[in-house]
DNA sequence: ATAATAAATAGATATATGTCAATATATAGA
DNA sequence: TCTATATATTGACATATATCTATTTATTAT
């Protein structure tokens, strides 16, 4: 079980902007469609479906068409993954990879 | 309690970094001082040196010198901040923002 | 078909970030 | 005090990011 730390910056990234930890905040309490999103926000809409964008690319929300309507929502399985990634991060023990030398000298 | 998302972005701005992140990870086992950190990595000195400071300026590890060399370990009181803060943001409820219109109309 | 609404994409721009080489600072030992 | 070692700072540069306006695409209703 190998601690993927590209995958995880990139998780660890796309919520790391106040605006979007907002929004998976915001959609935490159920699926919001993105003029609904848009109210709590000071950002053009453009803006906002950008943040969307990446969130979504990352896998940390779901989009589902319903209509002229673009449904937002959080999804709890790769919020998991998150969580579980710090959980090891932060792990000290055996399975650290301070014990582990790679072919090139680094672990990382 | 109000959630301070912009201080919640700092910090996961800092460890969302496949270096940082994998320090963190490094040190989650004990101090290290630079060079023993350095050996893990294929960053020169200064580059290393600028990810930890961005690490320690964030409060998610702390730095000591000892004699010429200065150890840096986890700071596990603001790890838990931060994991907090995470629990807080994907947690649902009356606690969320989204139940919150401020003055300007927006919430976050 | 046409118009209206919702959302995404394109293109531009300013700022932030990660990196390195060169240099400076701090400490210990001779 | 001089030298060697450890770490930090400076300055430069390329890339990434957040934001906007303008435009396009998708869907629904008339």
């Amino acid at each position: 079980m190998n601690i993927d730390f590209e995958k995880g910056s990139l998780l660890l990234k796309a919520i790391a902007d106040p605006t979007r930890i907002c929004i998976v905040h915001i959609l935490s309490c159920g699926e919001l469609c993105v003029c609904e999103i848009q109210k709590y926000f000071n950002v053009s809409q453009p803006t906002l479906s950008h943040h969307l964008a990446i969130l979504k690319n990352v896998g940390i929300i779901t989009a589902s068409r319903k209509g002229k309507w673009m449904y937002y929502g959080i999804n709890r399985e790769q919020v998991k993954l998150l969580t579980g990634f710090l959980d090891t991060v932060f792990l000290p023990g055996d399975a650290c990879l301070c014990k582990v030398i790679k072919e090139d000298g680094t672990s990382c």
